[in-house]
DNA sequence: TACCGT
DNA sequence: AACGGT
């Protein structure tokens, strides 16, 4: 493997698993079995290794959607898609590294702010639109207003102030969340094929 | 790996 | 004292 990569793996594996400003920089070379000064040549600094290891991450989860929205049946099954995904995604995350960044590397939090509303809304709003002209979705609802409010639903969940780790599951919040949000979209017929969905495993 | 500055 | 950076 590419060293650049190696680094960005073993960085993105510490990071989300036991926090940002925990992890060092000796503990990366160390993980990634070379020397500081290997990971210098790649990366500038520290701030630069965080802001690249989110930045990859990030690209790699949009592959995934997009495949995943070429190879689905329809919305309703996207979203049970995306539903699993994140639920596998998040439950090896640190729930306290979203705030983390937000406070010490604001310029990887520039780059989430950014994804969010340049990518994540617009790839909602069409998803809600499509299971609409699938009949799956209700025709009054607007798409764009609840791809907004998805968005800072789950923004709220990784808020320490709004639900402490300590006392809430974050993935047991994301997943009561996603399915209170998808039954205020759908139509009796969409409700029906929801229910199919979710008993066929 | 040892070391320095913060 | 610990950690980023050389």
């Amino acid at each position: 493997m590419e060293t650049r990569e190696k680094i960005l793996e073993v960085a993105m594996e510490h990071f989300t698993r036991l926090g940002v400003r925990y992890v060092t920089m000796d503990d990366i070379a160390r993980a990634a079995g070379m020397s500081k000064k290997t990971i210098y040549q790649e990366f500038k600094d520290k701030e630069q290794l965080v802001f690249n290891t989110f930045e990859n991450s990030m690209r790699q989860d949009q592959e995934f959607f997009t495949k995943l929205s070429e190879e689905s049946n329809g919305a309703l099954e996207h979203f049970v898609e995306i539903s699993k995904y994140i639920r596998s995604r998040f439950s090896n995350i640190n729930p306290l590294v979203f705030s983390e960044i937000q406070r010490y590397y604001p310029k990887c939090w520039q780059l989430f702010e950014h994804y969010k509303h340049n990518c994540a809304i617009k790839t909602i709003t069409e998803t809600i639109d499509q299971g609409k002209a699938e009949g799956y979705f209700r025709k009054e609802i607007d798409s764009n207003i609840m791809a907004m409010i998805r968005l800072e639903q789950i923004s709220s969940t990784f808020d320490p102030a709004k639900f402490p780790p300590a006392k809430f599951n974050i993935i047991e919040v994301q997943m009561a969340i996603m399915d209170h949000f998808i039954h205020g979209l759908l139509t009796d017929k969409g409700r029906e094929l929801f229910y199919k969905i979710n008993n066929q495993d």
